[in-house]
DNA sequence: TCCTATAATATCGTATACGAAATAGGGGAC
DNA sequence: GTCCCCTATTTCGTATACGATATTATAGGA
């Protein structure tokens, strides 16, 4: 513990924190911390070799985040996996990847259109290859650059919490959903709307986009959805 | 500080933090703490009578918020007023709002139709005899009512913390921006829309309203927004 | 007079300690 | 055999303590 920078010259000063927080969201996010898993203070404080006063304060900005849940007296809790919840996440990425597409539009950007268009053709690559994995990666690469793009630290800052949420699901419907040829369509429409400088035609089509991909994804639930309980274990059944 | 409910029996366990958290954003909010004040821990804690430990907790929560700036090793501070900020965060307040209306309409709850309209009534009413406060009262209501109405808790709470930004400058645009007309008229069209079960119209009416409120807002600067610096004391210049 | 270096002070980050509530386990009654 | 109650242990919530860094004040020199 007590290895930290001992010359203070350039880089020190990290809180403990800061270095706990991405490590227990990622262990939530890959599942690591399965959906439902008990956060005993002690076991993640011998566990990381730290005191309990860090971890509380990253216990809460999770809590926050909506990635655990924390009952007084009780304890913390990795947040359970509900699709009612999801879908709301999924609508409220819709409004915000929405804002972003509209703010692309009127800003008309050369060099964003080159990048957006670059990486549609990866994915159109990718579509005729077969090649899932590029596929998901080039999406996925879409939707962040149109939202970075946009320049909106509060919507970035937003869409990237969300995206937490979505990202704790992707191993059970990355493989599940093969939403190819639909979404290639609908990311014509926001391209083309983006290019056109079509302010209300990007809004609308990004958010209509991601309401198929909701209903694409939620509407097809995957065993392992609502976290660690008895009765669905693996192979059970 | 051992006033805490000795009867166990109803309401016992209420941690410092959920005591603590209200108060401070309270104060951030209608600017008994001023953004750019500095937070030293010992003195709130003093103030508040509760030990650093809650306290710190009840920082981060309000770092993630936005609301508080922290730095390693030299503390916390009221988040400073910058209009870019809040331009974005108005940007996201658009996104959050018109997914709201885009599910209201989709739903054509004839009790939320009823409800908002009755709202409407009231603003109307307001308008006519130049009663301001009541009118932005009833705004306030309008806006809440949708994103209510909509029944989705992730936008609901994005919402809610995006509020609480712009709360903090309302005192100086209340009185400042005559938003009337204008306002009721865009009000028309998305009820209108919710009204008709118009989708896409709702979605796009509620963000081209709210685009324009921010146009409104912050096209004009009023004395004060940077927070307290020296060199722009109030009757300065 | 202004700048710099050094020392004193205040404040932060983290660890630890303690009281209280919740949970788990065992024994007894029905 | 089942249910309930009581006790023991664990875990949480909060306070306090300590080392380290940032900030401020002070004194000296250019």
């Amino acid at each position: 513990m007590r290895d930290r920078q001992d010359k203070p010259g350039v880089a020190a000063r990290r809180p403990l924190l800061e270095l706990v927080l991405p490590v227990l969201r990622d262990a939530i996010i890959n599942r690591t911390l399965p959906p439902g898993e008990r956060l005993s203070e002690s076991d993640i404080c011998a566990r990381l070799g730290i005191s309990r006063t860090p971890l509380r304060e990253a216990l809460r900005i999770l809590e926050t985040e909506g990635l655990v849940t924390m009952a007084a007296g009780v304890g913390a809790v990795v947040t359970p996996i509900s699709p009612p919840d999801l879908h709301d996440r999924f609508d409220l990425l819709a409004g915000l990847e929405a804002i972003a597409a509209a703010r692309v539009a009127g800003r008309r950007d050369p060099e964003t259109i080159r990048r957006i268009l670059a990486i549609q053709r990866e994915m159109e690559s990718a579509s005729r290859q077969g090649s899932r994995e590029e596929y998901y990666k080039a999406n996925d690469r879409f939707h962040q650059t149109i939202v970075e793009a946009a320049g909106n630290e509060a919507v970035l800052n937003a869409h990237r919490t969300t995206m937490w949420h979505v990202y704790r699901i992707r191993h059970a419907t990355n493989t599940a959903n093969p939403l190819g040829p639909e979404a290639a369509r609908h990311h014509e429409a926001i391209i083309a709307a983006v290019i056109a400088g079509d302010v209300d035609g990007a809004f609308v089509s990004m958010r209509r986009h991601l309401e198929d991909v909701s209903d694409l994804v939620l509407g097809r639930p995957v065993a392992g959805w609502f976290g660690a309980t008895d009765h669905d274990a693996p192979g059970a059944g």
